[in-house]
DNA sequence: GACAAAATCAGAACGAGTCTAGTTTTGCAA
DNA sequence: TTGCAAAACTAGACTCGTTCTGATTTTGTC
């Protein structure tokens, strides 16, 4: 496995990084150039110079994988953001300040990422496999939310308020001015969770 | 096109509607017998006597629909719900309602039904399709809560909660008491919309 | 240098879904 | 009744994502 900030990583380790970098990198450029849809996983597979099956191997998730974090990441953004949050804000505020400072959301992006992010915003599989993958989130944002409000574990209301707040992005985004139905998404979460 | 009570269907449209009845029948008792994961759309065309390409024909959307009501059904029963609500009968108590009485909130179904919803309760590619279908209506949904709420386009405020409803019989279909939480999700909901 | 674990490989196989090009059935009208 | 166009249906080839098999190479370690 790859070691975060072990001893240091071997041989072993930094050519799998570098085929996994390999074909990530191939998957942006193609997709970028023709459209998620009319790339094949075969071109690349070829363009990273690696077979078919070890594509599969580095990204089991499949094909949309090959650009979008996994929940392990996410979770870990969303975890500090909820723990690390300013002294006096609530939860939610702290959840709406970050996705606001997010992909689809902040137009101050470096053009690295905004291409990225335009090219899921136009890609449906795309977007829908990104939606998957913070609903993934669901069960441990949950547990955020319990310590945040102090009990020990999640009941009803905060699954179904993790839920919420982690299929606005995905709603938002479909509005025309994505930014204000995010706020409004959380506003009216607010009035349902008052505590929170 | 099937007649919806017109003259008389002709031969052609019986024949037709019969064809698609042979291949749902089938397809609901393969995956029954053997679970959907176990059963390819060839042996439901064989068991229904068609073509691989005549199942397609009637069944655009693919496996899953076989068994599954497409959007245009679901709206007409949601459309009822909130028009023909009792007086005094708020938006969101109708709504709420309406799911509790269907598929996996409600143990008083006759067994033809709950064998269905017992299937795809237990099968996550069917239950991912059947979200799927309810978030389809999200506008048409938010059309219908503008209409009630007495203003002419639906807003940002009215997409999200049309949107929320949508996802809560999903999202309280995994918790350990289903019915529980999705009175405590539209508890929530009434607080973030007092006046719908 | 030997050996086991991990990474990679080519290619076959599978299932969903699309496409093509042709055949049969049906409705309708001359 | 016949003629004809539209609709329904068909077999089979094809694409694509994904998995599987079984082998080969690369690497870390002893």
């Amino acid at each position: 496995m790859v070691t975060t900030r072990g001893p240091a990583p071997g041989r072993r380790d930094r050519k799998k990084a570098a085929t996994r970098q390999a074909l990530a990198d191939a998957a942006l450029k193609l997709f970028l150039e023709r459209g998620y849809d009319n790339v094949t996983v075969k071109e690349i597979a070829e363009a990273a110079d690696t077979a078919i099956a070890t594509l599969f191997a580095h990204f089991p998730a499949g094909k949309e994988a090959l650009i979008l974090a996994d929940s392990g990441e996410r979770l870990e953004s969303l975890t500090a953001a909820v723990r690390e949050r300013p002294e006096g804000t609530s939860v939610l505020d702290a959840l709406h300040a970050f996705f606001a400072a997010r992909g689809p959301f902040n137009d101050n992006l470096p053009d690295e990422y905004r291409v990225r992010v335009d090219l899921v915003l136009r890609t449906p599989a795309l977007w829908a496999y990104a939606r998957k993958v913070w609903v993934d989130c669901q069960p441990s944002l949950a547990e955020l939310l319990a310590e945040a409000a102090g009990v020990d574990e999640p009941d009803d209301s905060l699954h179904v308020l993790a839920r919420y707040v982690l299929e606005t992005p995905d709603l938002a985004s479909y509005r025309p001015d994505r930014r204000a139905a995010l706020a409004e998404a959380f506003a009216h979460l607010k009035q349902g969770w008052p505590h929170l």
